[in-house]
DNA sequence: AGCTAGATTGTTAGCGCTCACAACGCCGTG
DNA sequence: CACGGCGTTGTGAGCGCTAACAATCTAGCT
């Protein structure tokens, strides 16, 4: 009985060296670039991988060199705008240092998760993975986890002994209420992101760094949770102190953590009669491409993702193939984009 | 001399057999799940992996049994909400599935793009691709390469030969016109996504043919790109028309083909002195997590991302372990989100 | 008790590639 | 003219695993 057209297998090194009149060795040569073969050989064997449309079998060559060249990356939450903009600015980076990424993501950040993500990946072969986790919890998880290859993470802050790149987030909270400060404002309010997150943490810290050096006693922390329907209940509360106690704290400044919650801020606010940036000014942190068209349109913080993403990879890879050994922290500069939502009253 | 540290090797099959003393093929059996193997025997092997740690390796697993069991993802723009949702869904029902998903993030849209992203999974071995292609230029150059493995399309058209998974995006669209028109509106405006996308002409398509069932003709569309920038504009004219001329067709309801560009119509219209829901009502498509704190609230289609996964890695697998021959077209059904943006004037 | 089917385990041969080394030229030099 | 050296090509082994087959053992039957 005859084969079957199914059953025809891609061509291997072998044929090619037969096509071409060599040694598969030379095929071998050829197609790594080896410097010791003759121009017209190459030529030969160049025209026989094309005639047979030949392609190196990955299994085979990965089994032997003991390098799969394929990376890992673990994300929390990858439809929100941040995460999904690092991934992407990972996926780009490792694709130019030549490594096939691929992604687990996970929904709610249980340390479960995170161990059955890294025995997927481990199971794969991954050379080392990437975790955006954003959550303490996360971190602290994938550090006693211990997996058996090289970990970065990305935004998981730099206390631990993992490697690390993350966007000086206390640096752009600090953009932020300087900005607010030097446009007049007496004080600045904040609302917080949840609790277990190192970017609440980062950012809260950084306003309040900047209250402190200038003498000025921070107000009371409003919490929200990223969403804007939190971000809405704060502001419903600032509206509130921002009308009646007027001998209180003042309310004329906000720097909202992240610009989802300011969206449900200004909505608060405009519900409450209050015109922004007129009696009180909003600032967020993101810069989503939403912020541009918000009513009014949002100061906040932007985020270089790409280069997120590709000092991540370079960091994972120099550690993959053993140019690095120390867990360095890298940080990258955030850029403060001034729009409406702060603008000075003079010009609103 | 010692060998260092860093030459021990993982454990094999075969140190696995020593261990439990049994042959190396046992050990496999055990692994595989392999049901003729003495319970006694089973439990030594397990003992004996757990103690060494050791993990079948992949690529020597795959070199023999031809399967790589990972799955390519191709996309485009991921960073905005649809397709890094799709994304998350592709992923965990891959993962369900037993295969890995390696992912590559293409900038702008172009055919080389795609050729070369094909190419980079194609050399690491993947058995298949989901390729999230929601431009007609994307489908048109993927049906012409002609891939060495199964492709299927999300977003894609069911004009071609690929097999493919889409949102009911006409039904959605029907839905939200059918909405407006029972709400008491004479006619329904359109704000369309750029000309090259399925997405558009889909939404387009559907809020037409309500239109013409219900003996309307339609009004001019007004062309967007999915910026909310573009919505601001045609918001824009929009207000004009809303204001203006009210002897000709008359603004009083619109349909905008994302969320995105809604937010940007209704900053126009509010900029305008134009109440939203009360002078003009608003609907958007996708609804994105913001769009519930919209100024107002937004009404628009909700897609299972979920599904849409599910559904494609589903076929795909069909695909590649030869289930599936015919490119079929599945559609998974939208659901119609009323919010305020078109709540009747009288509860305005 | 003798025999056989079925369960259980072991043996062998590759999968397609790279690495180490051997072999074969060809050149220039003493 | 012989020889060393380098550039070029070929040969053989083996990466760690699964599939096919062979060998052994067990239990059930006559």
């Amino acid at each position: 009985m005859a084969q079957s057209a199914e059953d025809v297998r891609p061509p291997t090194m072998a044929d090619v060296a037969r096509e071409a009149g060599v040694s598969h060795q030379t095929v071998s040569r050829v197609l790594s670039g080896h410097p010791n073969v003759r121009a017209a050989t190459r030529d030969q064997v160049t025209v026989a991988i094309e005639r047979l449309g030949y392609r190196r079998n990955s299994a085979a060559r990965a089994l032997v060199t003991r390098r799969t060249r394929t990376l890992g990356v673990i994300a929390v939450n990858t439809a929100l705008y941040g995460p999904a903009s690092t991934l992407t600015g990972l996926e780009e980076a490792a694709r130019e240092e030549g490594y096939l990424v691929s992604t687990v993501s996970l929904r709610a950040g249980s340390g479960q998760g995170l161990k059955d993500a890294i025995d997927h990946l481990a199971a794969w072969g991954v050379e080392g993975v990437v975790a955006i986790t954003p959550q303490r919890s996360h971190v602290q998880a994938l550090a006693e986890l211990d997996a058996p290859f090289p970990v970065v993470t990305v935004e998981g802050g730099h206390q631990l002994d993992l490697p690390s790149v993350s966007l000086d987030q206390e640096l752009g909270a600090r953009m932020v209420t300087e900005h607010l400060l030097a446009a007049g404002h007496g004080t600045v309010w904040h609302v917080a992101g949840p609790e277990d997150w190192l970017e609440s943490e980062a950012r809260a810290a950084g306003w309040r760094a900047v209250l402190e050096e200038n003498g000025i006693r921070p107000p009371r922390v409003l919490a929200g949770d990223w969403s804007p329907l939190s971000g809405y209940r704060a502001g419903q509360e600032l509206a509130g102190l921002a009308l009646a106690r007027r001998g209180a704290t003042p309310v004329t400044a906000v720097f909202v953590a992240n610009d989802q919650m300011a969206l449900g801020v200004l909505r608060a606010l405009r519900e409450g009669g209050i015109r922004t940036p007129g009696q009180v000014a909003v600032a967020g942190f993101d810069d989503i491409p939403e912020a541009e068209y918000f009513p009014p349109p949002l100061t906040t913080v932007r985020q270089d993702f790409a280069a997120i993403g590709r000092r991540s990879i370079r960091l994972l890879v120099d550690h993959i193939e053993g140019r690095a050994k120390k867990a360095e922290h890298l940080l990258v500069q955030p850029q403060l984009i001034m729009r409406a939502s702060t603008r000075p009253s003079s010009e609103a």
